[in-house]
DNA sequence: CTGAAAGCGCTAACAC
DNA sequence: GTGTTAGCGCTTTCAG
């Protein structure tokens, strides 16, 4: 069944050892640049080491190890393959690779059992810690999923149930701030577009934007049923075709932006209704009108996150922490039209 | 210096055995799913692990086990953060998911040493094979790297001096079908904006402009120099700058295809100068003019990419093969714009 | 400064 | 079916 190159030939430390002429230890000592090593001794072993082209087996010797460390980090994104993401794991390699550490990633998909699944997976390759972007809103199965002491870092939203430092955006007063943003140019039927109810990110948003309503003394009109992204667009073409719509959006994720964007374009809107997104994304100052956004960093949070992991590891033990990452209203064109005099009239 | 809950407790299957009152191999079998053991005793083994919470240690199994496998793939790209990479990224950790294989990734970053770097620290936590976008033109290092027999699939680009599967667009066709099609609308004078020399990928696509333009019986201007995508907008502008301006752009990348579409709009020639890149990129239907591309189908390659992976890793010892995968010319408006008449005129 | 012996958690080979 | 023994490649401990 198996053939006799289906095991891979690698020399090990003995091998290296014997063509050295000198004790396993002592490869070992060279090996991880313990310094009690005579020079010419050392001469030895790195030329045996060139010649027989000999790599460490890092899972051995962590299993012998008394840190038991991996140098790996588990990573756990709700999609790799959309920008956000993307860009907080591009952040994170960064920090991470500085440290000579790697990275295990997967995408959680909103789906908490790929979630715990993932957790589960990296523990079992040892991960020395965990970042997570949680799907589900309860964390708690970390504690059995992860060997005691296993440092997690929660980014994007919020974790419960396991205690963990969290990277955050300030979501509620950026939803707000862009809310006021369109008040301030008039409007007063300000629509929310978004999953409000599931997803915490969302929620939060929606709650800012229930703030700012609140504070101008405005009621929010009735919203689209909204579950996934990849109903924005069509959940936009339906606001528009009932009756009093609204004269401006507010939408509380990227992807939902863009679908907003596509849909007022088919209905020729786009420069009557005012947009303000939550997030930004590449090209939003190309599109015409260009798309007024409240920015996430999502670099800064990778950063954040990787940073205050790497702390953990290094045997951080303080209750846990909250780092909040400050959004930007960025005017663009879209947030700044003001309410359209003809279908003001038009809703009278 | 190390503090007691530095090194977390686990439970190991010696732990499991004793609570169970079996021998350790017993619950090694259970565990692994070997149908020989009586009912009774699995479920009292069944029992322990829960009560106990253990978790397997791969590395530990692996160091024992005859197939060597960590169920775990490296893979190499250029930049997980941008949205070529980040697909075919997605694309693979799907197809590894359904085999119950984990990813570990890192971005080359047109880097040929932190490529040499990331296969190293990669085969050094025994990925059972890699998957590779290189950065540099030699990759025969991997066989001093890799443990003989390790399977790896070159894609995006060919690697060179190391045997494996690669997964490559139809870089010199797509282009020049691009280069047909400003052709076909009557443009004489196109350039190519591109690193045509460093980059094995823009070459290809340098090739195939070069081909559709020796078929027509056209010289190709002088092109700008261009070494990196963040120059490509000062390049444009330096471009149309000069006597005697292309009527038509083609871009051989999709960063470049921004910062060109970014250019001409500051020039306010985005009506006037026709334009298609090579590769799609997210709203580009959504700009004005919508732009033309040669897409590629990053979801593809990375799908393809795996399943090689996968099979070389089941043992398949057939030569390297060779998988293209089809590009697709999707016109929106900016490929099919006429020769400006008025610059034409004025370049005459 | 160097080496011999023990053992990390697990599976393979072979007994019972 | 089940258990015992050996040992994967490495680091630790401790003796020289």
């Amino acid at each position: 069944m198996r053939q006799p190159d289906d095991r891979a030939v690698r020399p090990t430390m003995n091998d290296v050892a014997r063509t050295a002429g000198v004790s396993l230890k002592t490869v070992s000592r060279v090996i991880n640049g313990e310094p009690t090593v005579a020079p010419h001794l050392a001469e030895r072993v790195r030329a045996a080491v060139d010649a027989l082209r000999y790599r460490p087996n890092l899972g051995a010797s962590m299993l012998r190890r008394n840190d038991r460390r991996t140098r790996t980090i588990g990573v756990l994104l709700e999609d790799v393959g959309n920008p956000f993401s993307a860009a907080l794991h591009r952040a994170v390699e960064d920090e991470a690779l500085a440290r000579g550490v790697h990275v295990l990633i997967g995408s959680v998909d909103e789906n908490p059992q790929r979630e715990r699944d993932l957790a589960r997976a990296f523990a079992e390759r040892h991960a020395d810690g965990l970042i997570v972007a949680p799907a589900g809103d309860d964390q708690s199965y970390l504690a059995s999923e992860l060997p005691a002491g296993t440092p997690v870092v929660f980014v994007d939203r919020q974790g419960t149930g396991f205690a963990g430092d969290s990277v955050l955006a300030t979501n509620v007063v950026g939803a707000t701030e862009a809310v006021r943003h369109l008040i301030a140019h008039g409007h007063r039927r300000i629509a929310f577009l978004g999953d409000h109810a599931r997803i915490a990110t969302a929620r939060s948003r929606y709650r800012g934007y229930l703030d700012a309503l609140g504070e101008a003394g405005l009621e929010p009109p009735a919203k689209p049923e909204l579950h996934h992204w990849s109903t924005a667009e069509s959940a936009t073409l339906t606001l528009f075709g009932r009756d009093h719509p609204p004269t401006a959006l507010f939408t509380a994720q990227n992807l939902v932006t863009i679908g907003a964007v596509r849909a007022l374009r088919r209905l020729r809107l786009h420069r009557d209704v005012a947009l303000v997104g939550f997030d930004d994304f590449p090209l939003a100052d190309l599109v015409e009108p260009a798309v007024t956004v409240v920015a996430q960093d999502p670099a800064a949070m990778g950063r954040t996150a990787a940073r205050a992991l790497f702390e953990r590891i290094d045997g951080d033990r303080q209750p846990p922490r909250e780092f909040w990452i400050p959004t930007a209203l960025i005017r663009r064109g879209s947030g700044e039209l003001p309410p359209h005099p003809v279908r003001a009239r038009a809703t009278l």
